[in-house]
DNA sequence: TGTAAACTAATACTTATGTGCTATGGGAAT
DNA sequence: ATTCCCATAGCACATAAGTATTAGTTTACA
């Protein structure tokens, strides 16, 4: 049996390489470091088995799911993530992904998905499913998760920028002299961002322009 | 040998007791998902060797690393980073930690750091070693990132307290609900708390409780 | 026992934030 | 060309946030 590891941790890919080739004695397991590297394996010789990790932070892993799935639509793909987020196990799951294990899973419920697909059937953790249909209402009204083209795609580059500028704390006042606008149009595009966003307050703004890095972005491109 | 393996990862525990019982066959290890959960096995029994993820975002993090050290000061522990940030790693060594190994090191590397360990000395792969004397210097005037003990040691309990629910985005009259109290008393507390710190606006205030990973911190701890 | 520090809270203010409505000008798309 | 969206901005208004002062209570500590 031939399976594809992806991950960018190599010490991650060792522990799995390890404990697959424990469990099942006949695996040939193959490591890929990115997705670039696992898209072109995929296309040389077939495997049995894909287990991806979502490393990449944001919507990119998601951009590298559809990907792979695409590339080999036969090919059984079981997703490792960090996250349990309800709302990323759907987005895997409609991407085609045939499994989706959280890291804090037992080794049994791994191995339990890598059974459960090979014989062609989805899984998904008994816990994740139930934590499924009530976290389905609370995600409309919290404010979501931060990634960043869901953000970005929401606001213009104006609001993007004012945004920036919340996230570094500064008042409507400051914004108005940095950007050289009347206090009242920088108002305008506060409301605007927080109803596009669904939030409340500047504060939750700000918050999100850090979760986001919005600060860390822009230093960077001013580099 | 008796090692420590903390990760609130299952599947990262599981990869890495794997790892090490194939590398060393007479090794005993015991997992612990959380800090608390560590630092409780430190009291009972002595180990030879601990592995840590800094696993928690933000600050927290090097809070148990302190912690660890300090609870028994003859115990080598390596911390696994998926962060390579030279900063990170001067920070974890100054703490106390014998070795330092990122989650992109190759297995061999990280067999390597556990025998130097074992042997009584400090371990740090010379990539970064390298990148940490350019980099010690845009350190100095760049981030100037705070730290937990920085900010906590400035506030009382309550005001911490109501510090977290600003970073949670929720307005006074809210956090006044939370905890039952007139609007105004929370009012006095977020006036002491941006004195304290030498902010400006609740904003501000938002934002460094995000990056101290206040959140995260509290949820960990009400688990 | 006295005292300092925290927590609580009221009153009275000032300033900041956020919303609704209206309006103008510039692009870009159809 | 006309429509739509964005950015600008004024005005009015409501509410939130933040400050200052005073004061009662508790707790801890010397």
């Amino acid at each position: 049996m031939r399976a594809l590891v992806v991950d960018d941790h190599m010490l991650i890919r060792s522990g799995l390489h390890d404990m697959l080739a424990n469990r099942f004695p006949d695996i040939d397991v193959v490591e890929a470091a990115s997705g670039e590297a696992a898209l072109g394996l995929i296309d040389s010789k077939p495997f049995d088995l894909a287990i991806i990790d979502l490393f990449i932070p944001g919507e990119a892993a998601f951009v590298f799911v559809r990907k792979l799935c695409d590339a080999d639509p036969e090919l059984p793909v079981l997703v490792l993530s960090g996250s349990e987020n309800p709302v990323h196990v759907r987005k895997c799951i409609d991407l085609g992904c045939s499994a989706f294990v959280p890291k804090s899973a037992a080794q049994e419920i791994l191995f339990n998905a890598i059974d459960s697909i090979l014989d062609g059937g989805v899984f998904i953790p008994i816990e994740i499913m139930h934590a499924n249909t009530e976290a389905e209402l609370s995600a409309t009204e919290l404010p979501a998760l931060p990634s960043i083209e869901a953000v970005t795609s929401k606001l213009t580059d104006r609001q993007l920028e004012i945004l920036t500028l919340i996230t570094s704390g500064k008042s409507n006042k400051q914004i108005a002299r940095d950007f050289q606008l009347s206090e009242n149009t920088v108002k305008v595009h506060v409301s605007a961002i927080l109803r596009s966003l669904g939030l409340h307050n500047r504060t939750q703004a700000g918050i999100l322009g850090q979760q986001l890095g919005l600060l860390a972005a822009t230093a960077e491109s001013m580099r």
